[in-house]
DNA sequence: CCCCTTTATCGTAATTTTACGATAGCAGTA
DNA sequence: TACTGCTATCGTAAAATTACGATAAAGGGG
């Protein structure tokens, strides 16, 4: 026979059992994210593996500096990476580091 | 016998699937959570479910006025939600949106 | 009704973010 | 070496965010 508790402490809908560095660096995710433009850029590398910064301002109505600016952010966030090939740069989403967010948040919400 | 394609396409690690109403409330959310202040008022609302706005500022080192600020932007984004129980206002996280967010993360990425 | 408690909002200052044009740097090519 | 193409960075302006004190609003107690 179940036992069910009609009052406090109640089964919370999330933990959000995390702290210190790995907190800073899920919160720098968060923000990086939290942004339609920078989500943009992420949908577009999803379809668009390894294609370089201009194929981003190509796609993007917004000046070549700030589609610049918007992926060092990401880049720091860790969501993606930049390869140097030749005089272009190639971008990528950071796999590993996408896997660790997707454990995270899976572990935390 | 599995047939293995080493060229492209490759299997991207996310496909990032959201778009228009789900993807602007997805992006408010991430936005939300990136920050340090609202990301420890959500893991407080954790361990001390409903409670007032009071116990919030006794906790953290800022401003009354800042702390309401943060709260009015984290009910925006439906991360929490706040009852008015006499003068006070009591918090609590919004269990639906959050079983939401959880769907919908675990989903695009 | 007056006071006290609690919280939201207002006004404002400092900081950060976002965006742009201009410029510099770097790699490849003629 | 000079030139072209591509991208990062610089400088700067506009907008948004963050924080605070002061004030207003609303509920409950005397």
């Amino acid at each position: 026979m179940e036992i069910k508790l009609t009052t406090y402490p109640s089964e919370p809908c999330c933990n959000l059992d995390i702290s210190g560095e790995e907190q800073t660096q899920l919160i720098a995710m968060f923000k990086a994210l939290g942004n339609p433009t920078r989500f943009e850029i992420m949908k577009f590398l999803v379809t668009h593996p390894t294609c370089i910064t201009g194929d981003i301002v190509e796609y993007l109505p917004i000046a070549q500096a700030t589609v610049s600016q918007h992926l060092k952010v990401l880049k720091q966030a860790g969501w993606i990476g930049g390869i140097t090939e030749g005089p272009a740069t190639k971008y990528c989403l950071q796999e590993d580091n996408i896997a660790w967010f997707r454990e995270k948040v899976g572990y935390i919400f």
